[in-house]
RNA sequence: GCGUGAGUAGCUCAGCAGGAUAGAGCGUCCCUCUCCUAAAGGGAAGGUCGCGGGUUCGAAUCCCGCCUCGCGCACCA
């Protein structure tokens, strides 16, 4: 039994009560679920609920009375062995170890499909990330988003969503025309321009372009040349660094292509009727301040050119045009001041701001020995993807930065990842599923099979807390997914490998020496196989390998 | 100044969609491998949950004020 059932179940006895004259309270003060949570203490019950509390004041009646009245509907639940009124009205609930006991068995009957669901089936989601320009490398924050983003489209997906992973490409503009006198000054070798790019990875790619095109400092215009070539090399280095960390874009979108055929410029003049734009000092504005922006923001300079912003909208619509319900935009928090335009954005198509959703991630910093240091990618100071992995590996790159929580800063210190990479906790899960792997293999060796079930007979108190935390993963999917934060999903994973290592050290699942196989020793290896089949249904959430041998 | 995120154990961070005695990893100090992987487990020590008010049966969690730090506040992209 997992605890969104007994949640069910127990929400149906409350409305039953309430239909049958028990308790008085308006239906207003009814809530659609109850919730059950694991108590901190074993004392108080395989689960737990403050219902009765919550229900006090709206019906009028002291707690532990509403308790008392739901504890005897609560005990006529299948699978419910007891409840107990404990405190000022909280309700403990033990299942009976069978009951508890059964969900090893569905977990290894359910597979890969146990954790997800269909609560967002239909829904068409474009998750855009990363989309660092393609100006340099990808660094440590473009890694942080790449790690975060691949592991909440992995997340949509195992809720039922329809995910396409997006990659918007800034392929116009000034930046690249920086990159693209960068290199041009490269070849000829002079020095990088003032406002230019000076990484050494300049240099590799100028070489690059002459080496392909060796005539190029003498065609008509060389830096077009460069642009057009060095962009294209950048490209599809960033996409090879991407592969590697093992995130793949389904759609990587040039900006540049919005404005080729001139539909930005179009668009535009169709929206200067739409209520959202006005004419003020030659220039046209977006009103983004009804959406929370300090001020309005400019969408056609006064010279006529379109402003950044115009892109945006273009882009919103394209991807609307495209069928897309939901619109997600990931961005650093030096990007925070976004948000409004972009949901001004939406508005301008008037479209429902609410189909623009931006998450917001704070800031990766990279610390050597103990004191920041300012990552440039002018003075060539930048951590890259590339770096990360090569110190680190993607499997501990990739999970410990999508282990924080996105509104925390992180501090990263390669020289402590380096000397203690066996202490990131990726490898305590990792260990964990490994072991799993490995009592199978001892298992099947000494003849223990699954050709027997008795839940019953899991009933170690090691046993019943790594059910309970199994039983909690699909709920914690369905949050994660809920609240945009896959963080959740590797914290779950170290709650569950710990219980498994402490259940590990008490209950054998291969008999010692000469006892005799019992159905307890194949009973748990159902336990065991559960547990590696939700270890590795969770890394895969995470786009982290889960190995069979360490 | 305005907006925004953070402040929880020595360190790095969960918990914040109000619940019972505030957690994990690492670090420190004790234990546990003749048989399933000790990359593990058990125990100890370690906390004014930034500060001050408020809301209520109950606040790390919600509200208000303040302090400190990060980020952002262009007719740039």
């Amino acid at each position: 039994m997992t605890p969104e059932e007994l949640s069910a179940a127990i929400t149906t006895c409350l409305h039953d009560a309430a239909a049958a004259g028990e308790l008085n309270v308006p239906a207003e003060a009814l809530p659609k679920e109850v919730r059950v949570e694991r108590p901190k203490s074993r004392e108080h019950g395989d689960w737990a609920t403050s219902i009765a509390l919550q229900l006090a004041k709206p019906a009028g009646v002291p707690p532990r009375t509403i308790a008392q009245l739901l504890s005897t509907r609560l005990e006529q639940i299948d699978g419910v062995a007891k409840v107990e009124i404990a405190g000022p009205g909280f309700l403990n609930i033990i299942l009976d170890a069978a009951a508890a006991g059964e969900l090893a068995k569905s977990i290894v009957e359910s597979g890969e499909a146990f954790g997800t669901n269909a609560a967002m089936a239909g829904t068409k989601i474009n998750l855009e990330f990363v989309s660092a320009n393609p100006t340099g490398p990808i660094h440590l924050g473009g890694t942080r988003w790449a790690a975060v983003g691949d592991s909440l489209a992995r997340i949509f997906l195992a809720q039922g969503a329809d995910v396409t992973r997006e990659y918007y490409f800034n392929d116009h503009g000034n930046q690249i025309d920086k990159f693209a006198r960068s290199l041009l000054a490269s070849a000829k070798g002079e020095p990088a321009p003032e406002d230019g790019y000076g990484g050494e990875y300049i240099v590799d790619i100028a070489q690059a372009v002459v080496n392909a095109h060796p005539d190029i400092l003498s065609a008509e215009d060389p830096q077009e040349e460069f642009r057009a070539h060095g962009v294209e090399l950048m490209f599809a280095s960033i996409r090879e660094s991407l592969h590697e960390f093992g995130v793949d874009f389904d759609v990587y979108f040039h900006e540049n292509s919005l404005f080729e055929d001139g539909a930005v410029e179009k668009l535009l003049e169709q929206l200067k009727g739409s209520g959202h734009m006005y004419l003020k000092d030659g220039a046209w504005w977006l009103n983004s301040t009804d959406f929370g922006d300090d001020k309005d923001r400019v969408v056609i300079k006064s010279d006529g050119n379109a402003a950044y912003i115009a892109g945006d909208i273009a882009y919103f619509k394209n991807k609307r045009d495209r069928g897309f319900d939901l619109c997600i935009y990931m961005l650093g928090a030096d990007h925070h001041g976004y948000v409004a335009r972009l949901k001004a954005a939406a508005a301008a198509m008037g479209d429902d701001a609410d189909r623009v959703e931006v998450l917001i991630g704070q800031m990766v910093n990279l610390v050597k020995d103990g004191t920041p240091v300012r990552m440039s990618k002018r003075a060539g100071t930048v951590v890259t993807m590339e770096d990360l992995v090569e110190v680190v590996g993607t499997d501990a790159a990739r999970y410990s930065l999508a282990r924080f929580s996105s509104d925390s800063n992180i501090d990263i210190d390669l020289d402590v990842l380096t000397k203690r990479s066996n202490e990131n906790p990726v490898f305590y899960v990792q260990y964990a599923h490994a072991r799993t792997c490995a009592v199978g293999r001892n298992a099947e060796a000494a003849g223990v099979d699954r050709s027997a079930f008795d839940a019953g007979a899991l009933s170690h108190a090691t046993e019943s807390e790594l059910l309970a935390v199994l039983g909690q993963f699909p709920g914690v999917v369905a949050q994660a997914a809920a609240y945009r934060e896959p963080h959740r999903v590797a914290r779950h994973l170290e709650v569950i490998a710990g219980a498994y290592h402490r259940w590990y050290d008490a209950c054998r699942v291969t008999p010692m020496g000469d006892e005799a196989i019992t159905d307890v020793n194949r009973t748990r290896l159902w336990l065991n196989d559960a547990t590696r089949q939700v270890l590795a249904n969770g890394l895969g959430l995470l786009g982290v390998s889960a190995p069979e041998r360490m």
